[in-house]
DNA sequence: ATAACAATTGGGAGCGCTCCCAATTTTCGC
DNA sequence: GCGAAAATTGGGAGCGCTCCCAATTGTTAT
């Protein structure tokens, strides 16, 4: 079957190809009869517009992209990254927007794929993951003309969109649960020191132990990747220093942790209780299961294809922004159960 | 800065919009001469065709589109998909092509989303997720008119170009190695056994045990749908069984039969032994850590592209297959190395 | 130097749509 | 029923590119 035109459309119908574009999008001031004919043409011949012509008549595409810099080699491992990219992929089939993905394994795929991003016309907005605080593209995207949401707040952006959820609060809420169990050597693993969520549930854990006027020991604090086997490394080197209690800054870290608590003979949460954060899906099957702090990882991919949509839609170009909160789920791997405290 | 036209480089330049066209598309039967102006040019504005422009007038987009039915409700769960995106999108960033992700959520989805994807002159191709033997949007875009490659080999599809593995061989290998290591009651967990990879694995595991003379037990057979909750379930209703050890389908599903089994206060591989499939990062940080079966999925996702671009770039309609082999990955849960085997 | 041919170049036509204005038809008030 | 205003409609112009043909320029053999 050939691809139909507008005008050819329009014959059919008896009316004129404007008439039908009014029609297929849904503008007012199109009579009830002709609308109807147009209709039934349509639908009889399956007529579907050509996108290219749209997007060369309109100015706009109707695909956002999906940026994956360079500096976030997780996106294919780490659970956030997949459910992430669902929230956003829902939110553009809700809105009629096809969503494109750039993900930069290299400096050559960021020098080759950056003009297509950039570009005006090709994409109406990027929504662009910005864990990492100084990847320079995020400057670039910044600086460039194009609509874009972060994802994850990077800082020197002020006058930038994203989304975020509220780390420090998280992470706070967590070491308070732990303390208000009793425990008094609470670790943490954190997470890269460059990126916001790792700086961010640091401050919180420190912020926590201060408020309730306990010391910070330097020993107490490890550093991971948010990779398991950082989890599993830092919690290894932790272990010597007798902490009854660990805050870890991701679930897939925890898990790592874990790991190394159960291969030092040790009891969780009897001996060392764990908190992570994220509330993945392996969080709930470990064993213990692990109590961490939830975040809404779909809503933030969802919303920030709002936000996006919202600029793009009305011309608006200040920004837009939208934190979330956490939100503690208790499982065993705290020991608040077996305290009768949940 | 306004967008440049073909038309004002060529003036900029001093040639013909027809001219720098050719430059851009590397046509031959352009002077060096000029052909360095006009690439000069090009480099000091920062020009970028417009790809709407340029889809329209050539009638191909350089868009392949990645097709998630409703029915692969794992895409965001089982770290097998973000793989396969993941070669997928090297793929394509390789050959210039963009990636755009068309996951189908409902068949609300299904209804909007599909005449993006089979209008001709939007995407030049797709990959399809073909992990469900019968879901009716296989065999509509195999009658469509768009290039398409599916991703595991779905049956009826004579004609249809696939990606797949030697999924029966694997699982026969996989067997194997159990029956070699003295294994006498060995189990399996198979997958949903409406997939082809379900299927095939299970008729590798029962035609290893009879081309060795064993029987194959109905008892010893349970089902999973590859999740990590149906591998622990499944093991449950294996352990009364007695098995001395279990094939598992997939890596997901024997980390959850492992938990079924440590609960259970059986050893691993002491009591029982257990071979996984697919080698995902997971089943080398689990403990013990998992034989199996390992796929080249980032491969599987990669040569799908290169297939779909073949037929696409030839005009080729017939039909492209590749199907990988398996390699057996020997860690510690089969119990070979205490052997002395590996 | 010249004819014959090859390599290069310019620019018309057209891809299928949206936007918009002017022309036509319908509706409404009196 | 009439004029004016409102609603509807047709179609020109243009989005920025590719494709192709005809015109021009350059090259080679004689």
């Amino acid at each position: 079957m050939k691809n139909l035109t507008l005008e050819e459309i329009g014959k059919m119908a008896g009316v004129s190809r404007g008439t039908v574009s009014r029609v297929i999008n849904n503008h007012p001031n199109v009579s009830k009869k002709a609308r109807q004919r147009v209709l039934d043409v349509i639908e009889q011949t399956g007529y579907l517009p050509n996108l290219a012509a749209r997007s060369l008549a309109s100015q706009r595409s109707r695909i956002l992209g999906l940026v994956v810099p360079r500096s976030v080699q997780a996106f294919f491992s780490d659970p956030y990254f997949p459910r992430f990219t669902q929230g956003v992929a829902q939110a553009c089939n809700q809105n009629d927007y096809t969503l494109s993905l750039f993900i930069f394994y290299s400096s050559e795929d960021e020098r080759k794929l950056f003009p297509r991003i950039s570009r005006r016309g090709h994409l109406d907005g990027v929504i662009v993951q910005a864990t990492t605080a100084n990847d320079p593209i995020l400057s670039t995207i910044r600086t460039g003309s194009i609509p874009h949401v972060f994802a994850g707040r990077a800082p020197n952006f002020e006058g930038a969109s994203f989304v975020d959820v509220e780390n420090e609060a998280g992470a706070y809420t967590a070491v308070s649960h732990l303390l208000q169990l009793g425990r008094k050597r609470i670790a943490t693993i954190t997470g890269p020191l460059d990126q916001t969520a790792g700086m961010d549930r640091k401050r919180g854990y420190v912020k926590a132990l201060r408020d309730r006027g306990h010391d910070v020991h330097d020993e107490l604090i490890a550093t991971g990747d948010f990779s398991q086997t950082s989890g599993y490394n830092a919690a290894r080197k932790l272990l010597p220093h007798a902490p009854d209690a660990i805050f870890v800054a991701s679930d897939v870290m925890a898990l790592g942790a874990l790991q190394a608590i159960q291969e030092a003979d040790l009891k969780v949460p009897d001996d060392i209780a764990i908190v992570g954060f994220d509330d993945l899906p392996p969080a709930s099957y470990s064993s213990p299961p692990l109590t961490t702090i939830r975040q809404p990882i779909m809503r933030l991919g969802f919303k920030a294809v709002e936000l996006l949509l919202d600029m793009i839609e009305s011309g608006n170009p200040s920004p837009q922004r939208m934190v979330f909160d956490t939100e503690l789920v208790i499982r065993d791997s705290c020991g608040a159960k077996q305290e009768g405290f949940a």
